[in-house]
DNA sequence: ACGACAAGGATTTTT
DNA sequence: TCCTTGTCGT
């Protein structure tokens, strides 16, 4: 490997692998380079893949560092590296593990929607008020505790929260905290926050399994350390705190997600945690010009308590921040689209090196507007995504259900969808009685009479009827794929039937979503197949849930291609660079943010910070604008200059329309906004006295969890409050008293519960696989199997020794359906086993079973 | 039980 | 402005 493509200070921080290291990388210091690298080295220090764990913020970000390893080292190599987002990985981990956790393999995951319904549910039976028990300022305090690693009892024991929830005329949610625990429970459901808490939970308890995992993860990274919460911090302290083998890798200047529980403190306590650290500073930016840099870091100077660092660039000084005071959010839009439209006609930049960021979703809104109005093309990303669809999310409910019928908000969601005559009266009664009985609602639907479910004749019909249906799919669901079980689920309940009977136009793009969904399964079953995974509908579901359409959607598919101007919220652009940005809507109250604003200097210094990032991602050219008024919740207000306007240093900075751009007809031209009078009578950095996350440690009423270990040492007591039996969750579906059986071997009291199929060899699965394949291609319409243009394949694959006489031989270069050009390297096994090793030109190396593989014979 | 309509409320970021 | 929620009438 070639490690002179490394300015000294990545090298030092690549070939560091003895003792623990913190990379500060400053934007565009070639941060994703040290790590790919430094990856890249281990494995040539002899550390396998396997034994090497990267965690990454996003899937996105995962794949993105696993096809450039690729690149540098063997992709067989690279492909074997346990790397992904916390979430992905530790719930692959979960699945495996949970059993004596009293969860099953096939636990769902709920999403936030879902979280909040549950959290609706149980105000209602507690009959608390949903007005001064705001549904999401509940969410957020459970997701703050659990962040923190603080459990349900934990939480009632705490005289800080209780206090601070009983000041904020809240005293009850501890109560509904511990109920909504339970509630996951007894749904074999774990919320986003779960997947760590309980990773963490496994762990402690646990110590044959933590070691376990200790022992394979022999070397530990971390991307984005800035955005880690404290839950992911103690995991990471967990596996690493024996060998001390870790590299963590951010910039403090780029935290930006402490709204989610991220705490910037883990980095700036990186050192203190672990002994004997060495610092490495990239302060080096290849991005962007110097005036970009330097006018960024005018900027940052405000925020304190960062990490010192000097960031620099030895690029072009580069032209001056152009800024744009305009009238209205109207002018705004026209002003910026003109610049594009400018920016592409006579200086030939392509619309996909120019992005135009703003910090909240709604602003897209009047920009669309006037780019469409000039024909330029553009792409937004974020807004509704595409899961959070209700037709999408009607039919994954289904899926859900149908795997895990203890999946009480997928119940709740489907039971009359479509319309079955079964109403929400009904529902309360079902919900009721399980509450009642201390179990699921499907329990009480399995066995309506021992519960006493008072329903009508009539009404219990309907609901057998139900049932059964969810059965018979349930039936299917470990020997068919989850393309032709959810196909038939579509069909079979009546979802395809009531999607496709509207012809509006908001119907056809139901029915279109709906297909894309179905497209989506056909082509995980499909890609699943070739790779020789298991096709079942837990594969799906498991991943399906922890995607963003960030992740899923922009990749390949020719999209890439298409010249395409980037909408998006600066959040989102995290990690992104375009030749020109756009920043625009810097006023105050919308950026900084009003609701950050209230949260005081905290808030402020991170809307800073994204300001920050938004500057950074700039290569060549950064646009600011601001607009005097704006149009927000129906009608005009007026607005006051962002503040970051003022800090960035004037320098920089070029005011008003320049060039002669035929923006430049505007009215408004004049810089005085930079150093009007208004501003003194401006009331803010006012703080609210009782923020109970707020920046002072002290007033925090969750800071007593950081310093010391919230379980203590003891296994026994249960972190979830006083239940019923002896077993600490609080429900016996398991049948398993679990934390006082930890202690045999955790693998083999597994087994019972059902082992996570993913990560087994094929060969397991091989049974398996070929019945799913006579099902599967016994659907005519299963694009997997009938597509056409596989001519040649067919003969590969139906050729018994399609090594040595079939028509497939070592040299062979393909055309693959999905993964491009490339070329056979080796060609093994025979028949329905056969398969084939190919090195494709842009995606690496892959194994393809032939039996699934599409792909047409070059020449 | 379910559809239509009104009112009201909320509008930050997302694994 | 938009979307979600609640209420009403059938």
């Amino acid at each position: 490997m070639d490690l002179s493509l490394l300015n000294d200070a990545q090298r030092e921080a690549v070939t560091c692998i003895d003792v623990p290291s913190l990379v500060i990388a400053g934007a565009g210091s070639g941060k994703t380079r040290v790590l790919t690298y430094k990856i890249a080295y281990l494995l040539e220090q002899d550390y396998k893949p396997w034994n090497i764990l990267a965690l990454t913020f996003t899937n996105k970000a995962a794949r993105e560092m696993q096809t450039r390893i690729g690149k540098l080292v063997d992709q067989k190599l690279s492909s074997a590296l346990w790397m992904g987002t916390f979430h992905s990985v530790f719930s692959r981990i979960l699945r495996i593990e949970c059993g004596v956790l009293g969860f099953t393999s096939n636990f769902t995951i709920y999403d936030a929607a879902d979280s909040k319904s549950l959290v609706k549910t149980i105000l209602r039976e507690m009959q608390l008020d949903d007005k001064t028990y705001k549904p999401s300022t509940v969410c957020n305090r459970i997701s703050e505790a659990k962040n923190r690693l603080i459990f349900p009892n934990q939480y009632l024991k705490s005289p800080g929260l209780t206090e601070h929830d009983a000041s904020q005329r809240m005293p009850a949610i501890g109560e509904i905290y511990l109920r909504y625990m339970q509630r996951c429970r007894l749904s074999d459901a774990m919320d986003f926050d779960d997947l760590l808490l309980y990773t963490y939970y496994l762990f402690e308890t646990y110590p044959e399994v933590l070691q376990k995992y200790q022992d394979r993860f022999e070397y530990v990274l971390v991307d984005e350390y800035q955005d880690t919460n404290f839950a992911q911090h103690r995991i990471v302290w967990q596996l690493t705190q024996h060998r001390q083998r870790v590299c963590v890798v951010g910039d403090d200047a780029q935290s930006i997600y402490s709204f989610r529980g991220a705490n910037i403190d883990n980095i700036l306590n990186f050192q203190k945690n672990y002994q004997g650290t060495r610092l490495f500073k990239l302060e080096r930016n290849y991005r962007s010009t110097q005036n970009i840099v330097r006018a960024a870091n005018s900027l940052i100077e405000h925020n304190r308590g960062q990490i010192r660092k000097e960031a620099y660039s030895e690029n072009n000084e580069g032209r001056r921040i152009q800024l744009f005071n305009v009238q209205s959010d109207y002018e705004e839009s026209i002003v910026v689209s003109h610049k594009v439209q400018a920016l592409h006609g006579r200086d030939h930049i392509p619309y996909n090196d120019i992005a135009i960021l703003y910090r909240t979703n709604s602003q897209s809104r009047s920009l669309e507007e006037s780019l469409r109005k000039l024909s330029i093309p553009y792409r937004i990303y974020g807004g509704l995504s595409f899961y959070q669809r209700k037709e999408i999310k009607d039919v994954i409910a289904y899926l859900r259900l149908v795997l895990n019928p203890r999946d009480e908000e997928a119940l709740k969601r489907i039971i009359n969808y479509p319309a079955r005559g079964i109403g929400d009266t009904t529902l309360q009664k079902v919900l009721g009685c399980a509450v009642e009985n201390a179990t699921s609602p499907w329990q009480v639907l399995m066995s309506p009479d021992t519960m006493n479910l008072a329903v009508n004749k009539g009404t219990l019909s309907k609901l057998e009827k139900f049932t059964s249906i969810i059965q018979s799919f349930h039936a299917l669901t470990e020997s068919t794929d989850a393309y032709t079980l959810a196909k038939r689920i579509c069909n079979e309940a009546g979802i395809s039937a009531d999607i496709n009977k509207g012809r509006e136009p908001e119907d056809i793009s139901r029915q279109e979503n709906l297909q894309e969904l179905m497209d989506g399964i056909a082509s995980f079953v499909e890609q699943a197949n070739e790779e020789g995974n298991s096709v079942l509908l837990r594969d799906y579901l498991q991943q399906v849930s922890l995607l963003s359409d960030l992740d899923s959607d922009n990749t390949d598919e020719g999209d890439k291609t298409d010249e395409k101007v980037t909408l998006m919220t600066i959040h989102s652009a995290k990690g992104l660079e375009f030749r020109v940005v756009f920043v625009v809507g810097l006023e105050e109250e919308l950026f900084p943010n009003r609701m950050a604003l209230d949260e005081g200097q905290r808030g402020l210094e991170e809307e800073r910070r994204l300001m920050y990032v938004a500057m950074t991602r700039a290569e060549e050219q950064l646009y600011l604008s601001s607009a005097k008024s704006r149009f927000r919740f129906g009608k005009t207000e007026l607005s006051n200059p962002s503040r970051f306007l003022k800090e960035i240093d004037e320098q920089y900075i070029n005011t008003g329309y320049g060039e002669g751009d035929r923006a430049s007809a505007s009215s408004s031209r004049s810089n005085d906004f930079l150093f009007g009078s208004s501003r003194s009578d401006n009331p803010f950095g006012s703080s609210r006295s009782g923020n109970p996350f707020g920046s002072s440690r002290s007033e925090n009423p969750f800071a007593s969890s950081r310093s010391e270990n919230p379980f203590g040492s003891s296994r026994s007591e249960s972190p979830f409050g006083s239940t019923n039996s002896g077993n600490p969750f609080g429900q016996g579906a398991s049948g398993r008293s679990s934390s006082q059986t930890g202690t045999g071997n955790s693998a083999s009291s597994n087994a019972s519960s059902g082992i996570s199929t993913s990560n087994l060899p094929p060969s397991v699965w091989g049974k398996t696989l070929r019945s799913v394949t006579s099902v599967s291609r016994g659907q005519s319409n299963n694009p997997a199997s009938s597509n056409g243009n596989c001519g040649n394949v067919a003969s590969a694959k139906s050729d018994n020794s399609c090594g040595n006489n079939g028509s497939l031989c070592v040299g062979n270069v393909i055309n693959h359906s999905r993964f491009g050009r490339g070329t056979i390297v080796l060609v093994e096994g025979t028949g329905l086993d056969a398969k084939a090793t190919v090195d494709f030109d842009n995606v690496g190396r892959k194994i393809l079973l032939l039996r699934f593989a599409k792909f047409t014979i070059e020449g």
